[in-house]
DNA sequence: AAGGTATTATCGTCATACCATTACGCCATC
DNA sequence: GATGGCGTAATGGTATGACGATAATACCTT
């Protein structure tokens, strides 16, 4: 995907850093040397720097040059850092972290979409559910209408924060997605389930709504769990570009 | 507080928006304007804008200007918007929003904390707590030991992304700690419940460690519902920058 | 009236110069 | 020999001016 040179520049460094090519707390190289590296210019340079500082992956001081900070200061749930993760290869660290966090917002957050949940929200939902079920019966993209439909629930509880967690939660889901569906009947047998829990929050029923999506999510850990314990680092996925779509 | 040029007009222009002086989907007077406006030159104005399209609240483009986006794509995780917003007054549903947070990742993070904190992580709270004993009976600063104490819980998850939270959540139990300790006994009435968490934590015991932070939670939504009940817009803090301290 | 084209406002990029901060090494002093 | 102050140099910070690239707008042609 070509942007343009900041953009690039941006995704460079920010690619290098959470890949770890550079050692965190350690020094990028001084701005004359990045110059000639990248084939920019300073100020192309100084404002992807500044970029990256506003997402928390380094620090600058004059003389101290550019220190790239540890992963504790990063904005973990800046869409961008993010993509690169899913870039760099989604370590188990990251996937479990993000799993953990799955278990822990989507129930709370259906239980609110069950409670606030419009009607236009309820129609995307619905949308996406058709979606699934088509894909089902003719054979189409289940992945990405399955991602609609749980990033629908997210953006309908009407809570600022976790929506946003709904765009970091992307790469998890699309990632448990495809290894939920590869499995014997996956899409088939999901369905009956997903459909419970858009029932039960057209039914304004939390309690229902939550039962239904735990049920879902623990489906989906096994999965993972399984995989996880089977390699060591999973490979960068097939087109991570394509979680910008979705977000 | 006094940092650089560019971090004054970061400041200077997140607040602006965050206040909602701009605004969304408008757009901000062109570079050479605000130049002049805010007596810097155009490398600082394009650096300042930059940081902030990183932090999720704007975007440009050649001819269409420099636009504010829509809150829901603010990074409502960057601590630099959290402190935008308290220095702006907290709305009503940002709290609201923050408080439905904070009842759907503490239950959860604590009980993490409960199964994996380390020896170190354990002392850091046990420390918080000992700084809130002696707040209770010599007077000292109990709410910046309260502060600490739920942090400390939070940060020992072991998750990065709810580590994460914690920093966003430090507005949010600031001022939640603020309206309790006003009320009477407040200080000594929770600090039996906050030695009750810290118990489970170190017996290793999730499920009472989750049900010790509930009580303590909605303890605290009381409170604040009353508050919020009483007026419209909570003024400022008074000090803000604080946060910074406790980050 | 419709469609394409020229204009122009605005951001994007580059280059250069000088300022400000601070780590580091040097020297003097104790 | 250790220590503390001081100067120096490396590096980011700020300012300025020029030109390129893009896309909204207006205009002109059909």
């Amino acid at each position: 995907m070509i942007k343009n040179v900041h953009g690039n520049t941006v995704d460079h460094l920010g690619e290098a850093i959470v890949a770890g090519r550079y050692a965190v707390g350690a020094s990028i190289p001084p701005e004359p040397v990045l110059c000639l590296e990248l084939g920019v210019s300073r100020t192309v340079v100084r404002e992807a720097v500044k970029s990256l500082i506003a997402k928390g992956l380094m620090t600058t001081g004059p003389k101290v040059g550019t220190r790239v900070l540890s992963e504790e200061h990063w904005n973990w749930f800046d869409p961008d850092v993010i993509i690169w993760q899913t870039k760099a290869g989604l370590t188990p660290e990251f996937l479990r972290d993000l799993q953990d966090l799955r278990r822990v917002v989507e129930p709370a957050a259906v239980r609110l979409t069950a409670e606030r949940a419009t009607a236009k929200d309820i129609a995307e939902i619905e949308d996406a559910y058709a979606g699934m079920k088509r894909a089902v019966e003719g054979g189409g993209d289940y992945v990405t209408y399955d991602l609609r439909f749980h990033q629908g629930l997210l953006r309908a509880c009407g809570n600022r924060m976790l929506v946003q967690m709904s765009k970091a939660l992307g790469a998890l889901l699309r990632t448990s997605f495809e290894i939920s569906t590869r499995r014997k009947d996956g899409p088939r047998s999901s369905l009956p389930l997903h459909r419970e829990v858009l029932d039960a929050v057209i039914a304004r029923n939390p309690d229902r709504a939550e039962k239904a999506i735990r049920v879902l999510i623990d489906g989906a850990r096994n999965d993972i769990e399984e995989v996880l314990a089977s390699r060591r680092r999973l490979p960068r996925l097939n087109e991570p570009a394509r979680l910008l779509k979705v977000a």
